[in-house]
DNA sequence: ACGGTGACGTCTG
DNA sequence: ACAGACGCCACCG
């Protein structure tokens, strides 16, 4: 339980649940937790998600299909460990983003 | 205790 | 069609 964060754990769940080859957008995580518009807040759970290894944060990019955080994987880390999982990265943009996108609301439903 | 900031998204002009 | 401004919630100084 570690209440810290309620918020935070339940982004971290999603982005948990969010399997290989697919990607998702702050703003889906964030309208699935009922937080529409606070993308923001979702983008900070990432940011704390950096210091912990159990969340895939490379497999959460922007509406665009853009790798925002890339900046703070290291490097391309990011695109290397989507392009692991058969996800075309390109100018730090996804291909077929939305082909690969995976709505937690319609999956996780 | 308060204000500013932050890996975004959506609306309006 | 493009650009600018506002809004969401939580953390840090």
């Amino acid at each position: 339980m570690s209440s810290s964060t309620n918020s935070f754990d339940l982004i971290y769940q999603v982005v948990r649940e969010i399997p290989a080859g697919r990607v998702t957008s702050y703003g889906a995580i964030a309208a699935y937790l009922g937080m529409k518009g606070g993308a923001r807040m979702v983008g900070w759970a990432m940011n704390a998600s950096h210091t912990i290894a159990d969340i895939p944060a490379h497999r959460v990019v922007n509406r665009n299909g853009v790798l925002t955080g890339k900046n703070f994987f290291g490097g391309d880390r990011m695109e290397e460990l989507l392009a692991s999982e058969g996800i075309r990265v390109q100018d730090d943009q996804i291909l077929a983003f939305k082909s690969h996108f995976w709505d937690p609301s319609i999956e996780l439903l």
